[in-house]
DNA sequence: GCCACCTGAGTGGTCCGACCACTACGAGTA
DNA sequence: TACTCGTAGTGGTCGGACCACTCAGGTGGC
């Protein structure tokens, strides 16, 4: 019903966004591919340049455009990495009990995500997990742990074959994400339980034993998930004013 | 340490969309509530209307604010569904092997919804995966059954009690990525197929047996998944890994 | 008294033109 | 040949003007 064709349906500005969207799934814009300039973009399309500038901002935002200043608009590889970006929005936004909503998302997909791995994983890949094993068990900086934690999972996705799912977990464990969530948690003396964990999962992707590591990756991430989910059951998360019962 | 705290960082707009994220963030802006004029919001920070409404527009389809002509600027509910109404955009530009893994995705997700709803679906909610099943098989018009059969996913997502995971599932249907990659599949005579995997998944629910219900949603998606990479198999195949069967 | 209508201030939407900051390329030079 | 440096062209920012729409408050009729 409100589909194309019709003469005008929403702002220019919108308009502007789907007839680029549209281009680039018609294959008209490849990946990587040099736009027009922004003033030969508007007058093609008859609209004004500042309108034009933000719906290229807005693309921009997205994942779907790149502007390089005093070069040009180009877009992007249009990989999984590159749209998937904006994920980490939505776990920076969310709060309550969505978080804890994202983390059984986080559960369900790291688990299989570890499982596959298990039965692919290379050699050198596995390498690269132990080397951030012990790189997280060497130091006692939270941000250098966090950093190693971030690229064992990574790696592990990665080795899933499946680079999708890698970019989507990669948003769920973003930088502000888990420093919300793991400063409390590690402050309650999980260190050794996360070491454990961690191990348990590499002995499995070593053993190649995809069952092994389901279970020790979902036991992983719902250690986290128990613990926020006791947080906010009796009360709220400080900040936040008031248990709201939606 | 990773910025200069004080000068500035990247581009003037970048730096407003950060400031209204972090405003919210901190729980400075309230979903749903109202913001600042445009002129106003622009004056605060120091740029000029053009750059700040670049930033809102970025940050509206983010689905973060919300504009209304006339009215004012508004934070959205901030629920799952606003924010992740973007994840329409990686399926509808995704392509080739990229399609076969976000099915993958939808598969783990989708079969682990069904088996938690199995478990959880109320009386009301199973009626409701009734009725749209009903529908779904009372007409031969393409469109309405799209649209009833992704409202009897939508019901079961929604019964597992998990709104962020039933909102990425809504992403991963979008109508235009469905519309795209069933119509060659309806075309090849898979309807009395889909009637039967859809019919399988109710009994499941009905009876509450979660593991079957797995089963018979991850059957559900892994047909498609397979005449999926069966189409894209002869022509490209990227380096991905051998096929190891799940 | 009540309700429909109208008006106007205020808001987001669009356009324009100017200038700044940066990149990329090629002419000029050593 | 290799390097330097200018410059044309690009995105980034700004300010102002006007349009399109919303909504509250007043106005008029009933």
């Amino acid at each position: 019903m409100d589909d194309e064709t019709a003469p005008q349906k929403g702002t220019v500005t919108q308009r502007a966004i789907e007839r680029i969207k549209a281009m680039i799934a018609e294959g008209r814009l490849e990946p990587g591919q040099r736009l027009p300039t922004e003033r030969d973009l508007a007058a093609q399309l008859g609209i004004s340049r500042s309108s034009m500038r933000e719906a290229i901002r807005a693309l921009t935002v997205l994942g779907v455009l790149e502007a390089r200043h005093g070069s040009g608009i180009y877009v992007t590889r249009l990989e999984a990495g590159d749209l998937l970006e904006t994920f980490g929005v939505v776990a920076d936004l969310s709060r309550g009990p969505r978080l804890v909503e994202l983390l059984e998302i986080r559960r369900i997909l790291e688990s299989t995500a570890t499982a596959l791995a298990a039965a692919r994983i290379s050699g050198d890949e596995l390498a690269e997990v132990e080397k951030h094993l012990a790189a997280m068990n060497a130091t006692e900086d939270p941000e250098e742990i966090i950093a190693h934690d971030l690229a064992f999972h990574r790696v592990i996705a990665v080795a899933a074959g499946n680079e999708t799912m890698a970019a989507i977990l990669e948003g769920l464990s973003s930088r502000t994400f888990r420093a919300r969530v793991w400063r409390g948690y590690q402050e309650e003396g999980a260190f050794a339980r996360t070491r454990r964990e961690h191990a348990a999962i590499h002995r499995a992707l070593a053993a190649h034993d995809p069952e092994a590591a389901r279970a020790a990756a979902a036991a992983h991430v719902g250690e986290v998930e128990q613990w926020l989910w006791a947080q906010l059951g009796p009360q709220d998360m400080p900040g936040a004013r008031g248990a709201v019962a939606t």
